[in-house]
DNA sequence: ACGACGACTGAATAGTCGTTCATTCATTGC
DNA sequence: GCAATGAATGAACGACTATTCAGTCGTCGT
């Protein structure tokens, strides 16, 4: 390796660490030690690149949560198409390679685990599930309205929706035996099957979306 | 206050200490100084009457999951009337106020951000999981046959009830201002409603399931 | 009332971690 | 080649935390 590198890609490479030992060793042992070493580098060099440990990890989950709003424009232009094509989308999204990794889900729940008393990562984590909020819902709005589906508030699903995911989530991390990416996207459509019974096929097995015209 | 007191009371008032001190400032900082001083006792309490900290963390995360699995025992009564009444009766104890605290649900979340990496912890989330898909199982496997729903997959409606419930108490933690007990409990009944038509009422206000005969 | 027991205290200890900074060394412009 | 620059190092420092233990003091049996 190189001994000196571009700032912006030691911080990359320092980030990438910082997930990797999150991930190994939980959030409560991860120090910045542990971290330069993972990245084959020195003790000092995290306070050389970040002012400090807590900036390296306010760093961290800012980049998981751009990573994730990029990656939500995908759904959101399918949702041009339909709203039941956008909320597909946006299921698929979410049980993703790349989003949906074990080690990304360790350090999402690392921060959601103390996201109540960190400020910096209460709002971090806000703008990620303000961004989702607004898109899923309206994504829902327009499906009951086009679906003709009176009965049914697109605020509750979208609740719903969203939990849903972060439970299944909270699954694939800790319980890898008994759930995986493909049963967690099952689960999902099964749901929007019974909120949208003529929009989402029953059946699950590929789970492909009748994306209705109306 | 007594200044000496039997040891299984000062342990339950530790155990107490402990989860306001997580509940109101993480897991991170809550140290044995911090929780003696929340119980209004000296530093060297938590070693005198548990051995380490780790085995009082321990010991309150015991105390979590018996609360829990004690207040199954309600709902499990209830499946001996009908599998509609008895997910009902487990739908209420999640979203009950006893079991339902902010201060409970910070435990939890900060116990499963780090039972990946603690043994301990693993076994006594692990004992929880596997209590409730049990029971839970059960209920959705007699509520198919019975009430003849040939599509439905019994695993798969407990995996998502689950993830569900999992995912709308991180919703009650972290957003307070949008999330109720009462909410949550309407978008769970929701999904059950989806799953099982015949047996819970897609109207959601006071949410009574028909318990059904069958 | 008094002595013995043991619950409780809190200062001291050992260990860990984040941060600093004098020094080393690779790179770049001349 | 030869400074000059600044990226990277790693030993040292200060702050914090879990744990220990000798001493204090309330409680209970006699």
């Amino acid at each position: 390796m190189r001994r000196t590198a571009p700032a912006g890609e030691r911080r990359q490479q320092l980030i990438a660490a910082t997930i990797r030992c999150i991930a190994k060793r939980g959030l409560a042992e991860t120090t910045t030690a542990t971290v330069a070493r993972e990245a084959g580098l020195s003790q000092g060099i995290i306070n050389l690149h970040f002012r400090s440990k807590e900036r390296l990890l306010t760093q961290t989950l800012r980049c998981l949560s751009d990573e994730y709003r990029k990656a939500c424009s995908v759904a959101a232009a399918a949702a041009e198409l339909s709203p039941a094509a956008g909320l597909t989308a946006m299921v698929d999204l979410d049980f993703q390679r790349n989003i949906c990794t074990r080690d990304k889900l360790a350090v999402w729940f690392a921060f959601w685990g103390e996201r109540k008393f960190r400020p910096t990562y209460r709002r971090l984590c806000a703008a990620r599930d303000k961004y989702y909020d607004e898109l899923t819902r309206s994504m829902c709005a327009s499906l009951c309205e086009q679906g003709h589906y009176p009965g049914v508030e697109p605020a509750l699903v979208t609740d719903g929706l969203s939990a849903l995911t972060g439970g299944l989530w909270l699954d694939l991390l800790v319980r890898p035996e008994s759930m995986s990416r493909a049963l967690a996207r099952r689960i999902t459509m099964a749901y929007l099957a019974g909120v949208f019974p003529r929009h989402f096929a029953q059946a699950a097995a590929p789970a492909r979306a009748r994306a209705a015209n109306a």
